[in-house]
DNA sequence: AAGTTATGCAACCGCGAGGGA
DNA sequence: ATCCCTCGCGGTTGCATAACT
């Protein structure tokens, strides 16, 4: 009551976003970091709405996006979380901290939708996974179920697959983007490689904060949980969340993210869970994930398992 | 070489959840 | 308790470019 409506529609441009719209928005988010995104247009000065503001700077131009091909490895954790969670797709994205959910949902609705159709023909995964199959009037209940289970169980096999250390060599696979974070070849792509040179002279003028060097990419981090005991790790993960946070606040991020590191960053990343929003149920999938695995062969199996006592469909709101 | 179709990606739209007034 | 604003999410669209005829 009484607040100003989020967007004036009147004067509010639409459509592509130039380099000099990026350049002002970028710096505004280095000066005051993001977050109230109703107030950045009017104090940016953009002729942009909030929304739209957002988007960019969570689709594009925050710092450690990673752009480019998708790895093998990466196509596989997306097929298989969206047989898990379905067209959750910042759910999603959280699993794969250098890809935006706009990026993966692109990626499958162009690439694995087609792909996963060749492997399995007309039936199944035919637009959302396990979830399309439950949209389905054609199936009854009972074999909607088993079905789900099924999925359910395929995809849980292959997750654990993706994310079993000695198995999942593809985390340690994932390519640098061309050294740059604009990998995007062509016109735009150009631009923004100026872009970010731009910005990497406003921040060679910007005082470093100090300790940041990128979360999950530093060399101490690296190093730490490379053998030091359980609690230093801890601590750096702690201090890692810390300053991820920060590094949204900040972009003196942005040179952190270049190509020598990403790898690493996506490691760390992959393996630290506990980083993200949804560390939570995280930990539960995970929990469920590696218990079911650690049980296999035992009495306990997913398929044993009732809806109702599924932690995913717990996690799906009971759907 | 020109026209047409397919593909990929960035951005917009609309809705729901959460929370402040 | 209710209203309504902001934010975040998923679906969809529009445009640029590549591939094909």
């Amino acid at each position: 009551m009484g607040r100003p409506p989020c967007c004036d529609k009147a004067g509010i441009k639409k459509g592509p976003w130039t380099p000099e719209e990026d350049i002002i928005l970028v710096s505004y988010i280095q000066q005051h970091g993001p977050g109230n995104w109703r107030a950045v247009p009017t104090h940016a000065g953009l002729l942009r709405c909030s929304k739209s503001c957002r988007l960019r700077w969570t689709n594009y131009l925050r710092p450690g996006i990673k752009r480019g091909n998708f790895t093998e490895h990466e196509e596989k954790m997306i097929i298989h979380l969206q047989a898990l969670l379905g067209n959750r797709w910042a759910a999603i994205a959280s699993y794969l901290p250098q890809r935006t959910d706009n990026d993966i949902k692109n990626y499958w609705n162009i690439h694995l939708k087609k792909k996963l159709r060749k492997l399995h023909g007309s039936e199944g995964y035919c637009r959302s996974g396990f979830s399309s199959s439950a949209s389905s009037d054609h199936i009854s209940r009972g074999q909607w179920e088993r079905k789900l289970q099924t999925d359910i169980n395929m995809a849980k096999q292959a997750l654990s697959d993706a994310l079993s250390p000695e198995k999942s060599s593809g985390l340690t696979e994932l390519k640098p983007c061309n050294g740059s974070i604009y990998a995007k070849p062509g016109g735009y792509a150009s631009s923004t490689e100026n872009i970010a040179k731009m910005l990497k002279g406003w921040m060679s003028k910007s005082p470093l904060k100090p300790g940041w060097t990128g979360c999950g990419v530093t060399e101490q981090s690296v190093n730490s949980s490379d053998g030091t005991d359980e609690d230093s790790r801890k601590e750096e993960e702690k201090r890692c969340s810390k300053e991820m946070t920060e590094a949204l606040e900040s972009l003196f991020a942005f040179e952190s993210f270049d190509s020598s590191n990403s790898d690493d960053f996506s490691q760390s990343m992959s393996t630290e869970p506990d980083l993200d929003p949804h560390a939570g149920q995280l930990s539960l999938l995970e929990k469920w994930l590696f218990d079911d695995t650690a049980n296999h062969g035992r009495d306990c199996q997913l398929s044993d398992i009732t809806l109702d006592e599924n932690p995913m469909f717990l996690l799906n709101g009971g759907t």
